[in-house]
DNA sequence: CAGCAACGCTAGCGGTGCTAGAGTTTCGGT
DNA sequence: ACCGAAACTCTAGCACCGCTAGCGTTGCTG
């Protein structure tokens, strides 16, 4: 029993390396930089021990994704918290998204723009999306109106993903991007 | 004289071939689909000539995303031109918009999420970029209040962008579409 | 201690974007 | 009219990608 419960415990820790290699590589010089040669070489073992981790690359960055997914509801949770008002609120978590991702630029294409087969149809995956889609629900609910709170907090989601990825792709300068952000806001709340 | 014509034209033409069949292979199957060897066959003609005409495959996307801008400013004129009302020029440009992304999504694929490096900096793509962006600025003129123009309609480009590449990528329900553009579009107008 | 099962390795497959160098065709000057 | 040069397109190949078959070793079990 001992043994074998080494040997899962080595197992886990290994899956646990694959994915933080993956991430750190990612975060560093981009998701491209991320190939099954490298990420093994990072682990120390060959690649073919990546598939008995994981399915393939996609299944990888799906992981990388999840961990991303916990950390952004855990921010927009707390800028949520800590706002004085509920109009403020909504700013503050906005303005917590789009930190989030400019900050974490490649943990944000894993969970939005790539990978996209996997995660939202597994199951740990909705635990944490949900919790992030429900802070800023939250936020949003006061300023719904008569709207349906589902519809409303989508579209101004979709607001802040667009923000962002033109952004992060040259579309927008950044140095409007306050300004645009305080615009957003302001159609959503008044 | 005449030959040199003549060849000037036929590689012109077959320039064209290879936006044609790059743009119409993204259509059909995707941009995965496209790879330079199947490119080659279609134009019948090898690989290496692609390289005589294209730094490289970044370029041949590019070079279909210019097309795509001027479709799509096209799209928006007449919309926007068609409309009875101010109230409903937006509503018809925000359908036109997202319309356009939803019925050919290589192209937009092309020329807003993919192949970032060269169109924005080239010289002819802000001609059609621009028009595009105009189409919308004049559109969100009226509901601009005392906004800057420029921030407010980045802003509600924005909105569409991730409206559209959410609901493409799995992230928003399809059905809920309608809803959400509403939403967005009385929201940026009371 | 023998047999077996689990494990990680080397080697390789078919594919990618891209390029060097050879061979062919066409042009221009004598 | 011919011949050297320039332009052009081809074949072949490079380095890389994700992924996998099959072998060899290791370590557990009866």
């Amino acid at each position: 029993m001992s043994t074998q419960t080494r040997r899962e415990r080595e197992r886990a820790e290994r899956e646990r390396a694959i994915i933080a290699a993956a991430r750190d590589l990612a975060l560093a010089e981009g998701w491209d930089a991320v190939t099954t040669r490298r990420l093994a070489a990072e682990i120390e073992y060959s690649q073919p021990v990546l598939y008995s981790h994981f399915k393939g690359k996609d299944a990888i960055m799906a992981a990388v994704a999840v961990e991303g997914f916990a950390e952004l509801a855990d921010a927009l949770a707390t800028a949520r918290a800590s706002a004085a008002s509920p109009r403020q609120a909504v700013a503050d978590v906005a303005a917590a998204y789009t930190t989030f991702a400019e900050q974490r630029p490649a943990l944000y294409d894993a969970m939005f723009t790539l990978a996209v087969d996997l995660p939202f149809a597994s199951q740990d995956v909705p635990t944490d999306l949900a919790r992030g889609f429900a802070e800023l629900a939250d936020a949003v609910r006061p300023i719904a109106g008569d709207d349906d709170l589902e519809a409303v907090t989508e579209t101004f989601w979709s607001g802040l993903h667009g923000l962002v990825t033109l952004m992060r792709s040259g579309r927008l300068r950044r140095e409007g991007h306050g300004r645009r952000l305080a615009v957003l806001v302001d159609r959503f709340s008044r």
